[in-house]
RNA sequence: CGGAGUGUGGCGCAGUUGGUAGCGCGCAUCGUUCGGGACGAUGAGGCCGGCGGUUCAAGUCCGCCCACUCCGACCA
């Protein structure tokens, strides 16, 4: 890609009114546009790296037996007054009225439609387990939309339904799914603490928050130093400096972000909406059900959080919206630079190639912002070599021409 | 929903005691530059968030509304 004609040019200056880290580096990276508080459009590089996020949490869904549906925004009320939330999440949930006086909802949520769907197919034990995911919008009213992309009104989710026989079935599918969001975070470059959380209102049990700490996050856990116990500060009633239940050790107070949410259900909504199966003795049960939350533009958010730096973004490697970016810094050596541009095309290597006409320092502080993980520069300094970098400065050092393609297949292995 | 702010060219801002708008960046053309946000010249671009009021005259004063931001409340 020519980066002269890539829509969504860098910003020197932070729009007004954005303060979170993630909103202003990706604003002025020119990854996001805010259309209104808690809402914002994807510009080229940004649909780029939320797709990348999306992709990882689809692969690893599919690793663990989930096949990805697909389910409409746009609700009918009737279907949520069979489990009484209509009313229960008003005021977190838009509702408004169609033509006449037919009532919408948008999905705050996909419990009821996905139920709706199950109940209408699933007859015999025979079909359980099941697991069934998207990846779509959500909408929730929020009463204060903050944080660029880590409180919003509408946001990109990852919803994954599980249907089992029995509790033991649920809870085998529980533990799997812990390491396999695990998985997700490591892959998307962020720690994430399982932290026990507040059931919800249908359970005694905690439900398994996944907090990535950064200082920026709206969160508090505590977690023992020792041990892997963590708790959310809204349920633990330990203090920083307390014994650690679990082990003995010393907890302490971090902040964090909630990057994905995991709960097992029950037979609340089987209950209430009538979703049952035919056992091997041929009795009707309730279907047992868990949920498994992700919102991939909020990962994207956290990661900015975390991977970030004075001059701008720093991507982990796997979320780079470009494997490299080539910067020819200097018109003497534009046709070297070409030829590098079209050796890694050739490669099937996703390139960003600054070919604009501006000088040197804009072209590395650009690059530096939008934190392409790894820079290629062709400039006067290295003569007929070039200058290859990773963003986060870990790797660099100079090569020749025809290493290029080596180099960076070694990076990205 | 309470408290506090802010809305002025594409973006970020300034605008005195009311007299019909200015700066920086960006953009366009030309020239000189080119390893860390270069420089000169010329130029385009604004119902000053909206509605109503006061006044000879409103970006500026008054009222209402809208949007955005921060703090709090909220966060299946």
């Amino acid at each position: 890609m020519l980066q002269s004609k890539l829509f969504g040019k860098t910003l020197r200056e932070a729009p007004r009114g954005e303060v979170s880290n993630n909103a202003i580096l990706l604003s002025r990276a020119g990854y996001i546009d805010k259309l209104m508080a808690g809402a914002y459009s994807y510009l080229p590089l940004g649909y780029k790296v939320l797709a990348k996020i999306q992709q990882i949490v689809r692969e690893e869904m599919e690793a663990i037996g989930g096949q990805e549906i697909y389910m409409p925004a746009l609700q009918p009320k009737e279907l949520w007054q069979e489990t009484g939330r209509w009313e229960v999440l008003k005021e977190i949930m838009f509702q408004f009225k169609g033509r006449g006086d037919k009532e919408f909802g948008l999905a705050t949520t996909h419990e009821e439609v996905i139920v709706d769907i199950v109940r209408k197919r699933l007859t015999s034990y025979r079909d359980l387990p099941l697991h069934l995911f998207q990846i779509q919008d959500k909408f929730r009213n929020e009463p204060r939309a903050k944080s660029g992309l880590l409180r919003g009104r509408e946001f990109s989710m990852k919803d994954l339904y599980s249907f089992h026989a029995s509790q033991k079935d649920l809870e085998d599918y529980y533990q799997k799914a812990i390491p396999a969001y695990q998985k997700i975070f490591k892959r998307c470059g962020l720690q994430s603490i399982v932290t026990e959380a507040s059931g919800g209102v249908f359970t005694k049990e905690f439900s398994h928050e996944f907090q990535a700490p950064t200082p920026y996050g709206e969160d508090e856990i505590i977690t023992c130093e020792l041990c892997d116990f963590s708790q959310n500060t809204e349920i633990c009633k330990l203090k920083e400096g307390d014994k650690c239940p679990k082990c003995g050790g010393k907890v302490k107070l971090t902040k964090s972000i909630e990057v994905g949410n995991i709960f097992k259900l029950g037979c609340k909504y089987s209950a209430d909406m009538g979703l049952t199966y035919a056992d091997e003795s041929g009795k009707k049960q309730e279907v047992i059900m868990g949920c498994y939350g992700i919102g991939p533009s909020r990962v994207m958010g956290s990661v900015v959080e975390v991977h970030h730096d004075d001059k701008g973004i720093v991507w982990p490697k796997n979320l780079t919206p470009y494997h490299v970016h080539l910067l020819q810094i200097s018109d003497k050596r534009k046709k070297d630079a070409e030829k590098i541009y079209q050796d890694l095309i050739k490669q099937n290597i996703a390139v960003l190639y600054d070919d604009r006409e501006e000088s040197a320092g804009v072209k590395l502080n650009d690059a530096d912002l939008i934190g392409i993980n790894l820079q290629l520069i062709v400039g006067d300094k290295t003569k007929d070599k070039i200058e290859y970098r990773t963003r986060s400065g870990k790797d660099r050092g100079i090569i020749k021409m025809d290493e290029v393609v080596k180099a960076v297949e070694k990076i990205y292995h």
